[in-house]
Order: C-alpha cells, then structure tokens, then sequence
DNA sequence: ACCTGAACACCGTTCAAGT
DNA sequence: ACCTGAACACCGTTCAAGT
C-alpha cells in the first residue's frame, strides 16, 4: 500500500519527509505546522504535497508500520489460551500505539471507522487481529460475547485520548481496568 | 463568575457575542474562526478579545448555565434512593451536554482536571453534584466504592469524545452500558 | 470604559515554471 | 517524473487611536 517513488531523489524526499514529520509530531502532536516539515526536512511545500497529499496521508506513511505489528502481536497472542488479562494486555498496547503523538487516537478512531481515510486499510487489518484474539477469548469464556470488537477499540481509542489529554499517573490502566471489568462482567 | 459589563453598549456586545458564538459553534465546532464570529456578531475582532480574552473564556460563557444544570439534576436525584440506573441516567445527560458543540468534551475534560482553565470553577461545581450522586449510590449499594468519580466523569468525556468522531447509531449508549457493568460489577 | 480596525506573523493549499 | 517557490486566501492576536 504505501506508494514507492522510482526516482532516487523522490525515494530520499519520501524517506526524509517521514523522519522529519515524526520528530515534529512526537513533539507537537500532528497538527504540527506541514510547513515546518517541509522546512525541517529541506524541501519545498509542494514536495511534501506530492508524496502526502492530506496530513492523513503523512500519519497513514508514519503508523503503517505500528498497526501491523499490533496485528502481529494480537496473531501471536492466540497461541495459549486467551484470558481476560491477555485481552487487556493486548488493549493496553493498542493505547499505548495510538498515543505515539499526541492527535492521533483520532486519527486511528476514524481510520476505524470511515473508509475514505487513508489509515483504513492498516486500521482494518489491525482490526482484524483483535477481532481473532476477542473470539479466541469469547471460545474461552474469558470475556463476554454480546459486545463487539468495534466497540471495544472505540472505547479504549477513547481512554488513548484522555489520557492524551489530561494523563495523570496510573489513569490510563484504572480507565483499561475499567473496560476489563466490564468485558468480565456477567450480565 | 460571569463578568457583566456596566455599560449597556458592551452588554450588548457580550450578548450578542454569546448568541452568534453558539450557532456558529453548533453548526463547525469549537475550533469555528473567531473572526467570522466578531464578523456575525456585527463587532469588531478586538471588541471579541477584549469580552473573551480566549476561546476558552467564551466557551466558559457559553457553558457555564449547561454544567449548573447537570449539578442541580443530579442533586434532584438524591431524593429517591440511588441506583445504578440513575448514575447511568445521569452520565448520559453528562455525555450529550459535552457532546453539544463539537470538540467540546476536549474542554470539559480539561476543565476538570486543570485550575489554569476557564471552565475549571463551573466543571468543578458540576464534579460536586455528580460526586454527591456517586456517594449515594455507593452508601446503597448499586455501586463500587473503589472507583473515583473523577475516573468515571473522564472515561465518560472520552465516549462523548467517541461519539463526536464517529457517532453511529447507539453507539453512545452501548459504550455507557459498558461502563454501567463496570461500575455494578464485584471485583 | 469600551470599540475599531490596521498590522504582524503564520499557515494550508494550489499550480505554473523549471529540471 | 519530480521539484521549486510564489501566490492566494484565511486566521489568531495585539495595540494605537478613537469616542
């Protein structure tokens, strides 16, 4: 999926544009100035259009990588039993990959959940993984079976984001204690 | 807490102010521009700054009636005995007042947890109410003890947050529900 | 006491001209 | 095939000048 210039000089910029937009968001979430990129990475504003036609398009080039590895990690889980706690362990990696840079829980919840985002695909694979551990862990009886895998990445996209917002020590694994809590619940 | 002006003219001003800012951010969020506000409200930009030194400070104007409201519902329903259906009852009215201009609960949340805001003092007032409620609830039984009202109010910002990116049909009260079953579950 | 609006600094995005 | 950078439209914020 992600575009690879033929020229050596477009193969550079890609590259260099990528480094450079990720020490700046790291720094001041992804609504950093593009300019700025362009600048910082030595190349004109229309470069950086060219490679990465919207700021998703830079974020899709930038998290690829991460959701496959999420996906992986969801896969590699499978092989034991599933309980409740590796569900959460597993959850408390998907927040923590979303808060990379501070802006984009957002941009994962709607790569989720809107096809027109370019992050969908790398989302929807990410999915697809979580979705195979939470029926390994529904098999087992480690969690319940009447809620969805949507909702449950939905909430914890949601716990990424206040703690992107507020933080606070420990907030993130009471909030995810939370979600465990109500996945273990019998109703 | 509400600054009013002596002067009619500028009384007028902020009124007016208060009204345009609303549809405006009814109808593009919270981030809609300032200028075009000022432009709609038929004043000049730094009659804006001046009424509201930052957007914070007119969403505070704004907000301020909405957060009292929440603080007295939940204090009217200390009346009856409390059960878990009226904590759920009274975070889905918390959750639609911060879903009432997009990118509102961002304000809310931090308005809860930050002093510099200038929402702190009526998210605060409305934090009262809502832990007066939760401590009914506990002292009968519907709820855990062992979770911060504090937790709860934020987790809750964060699905208001959810449903604002995303929406979809029953979303919100899907994600509410779970966080019901966590709040009834035993540990 | 309050209002006006020009001025400054910055940004997103497009596109004609270049190599 | 790709890069450059000027051009356009828009915005947030401040502040001297007015009434």
């Amino acid at each position: 999926m992600s575009s690879a210039p033929r020229r050596a000089d477009a193969r550079r910029n890609r590259a260099r544009l990528l480094e450079t937009a990720h020490a700046l968001f790291a720094e001041r979430g992804t609504d950093a100035s593009l300019e700025e990129v362009a600048r910082r990475a030595g190349v004109a504003i229309g470069t950086l259009y060219r490679h990465f036609p919207t700021r998703e398009d830079l974020l899709a080039g930038l998290f690829e990588r991460s959701l496959q590895e999420l996906a992986d990690e969801a896969d590699a889980l499978l092989a034991e039993p599933v309980g409740v706690e590796d569900v959460l362990g597993w959850l408390r990696l998907f927040a923590s990959h979303s808060g990379t840079y501070r802006g984009l829980p957002r941009s994962v919840l709607v790569g989720l959940d809107e096809e027109g985002s370019p992050l969908h695909a790398s989302c929807t694979r990410m999915q697809g993984g979580a979705a195979r551990l939470f029926a390994a862990a529904r098999a087992a009886g480690s969690i319940r079976a009447d809620v969805s895998t949507e909702d449950v990445l939905a909430i914890v996209a949601g716990i990424a984001w206040v703690v992107e917002q507020v933080g606070g020590d420990g907030r993130a694994d009471r909030l995810l204690g939370l979600v465990r809590d109500a996945l273990a619940a019998v109703r």
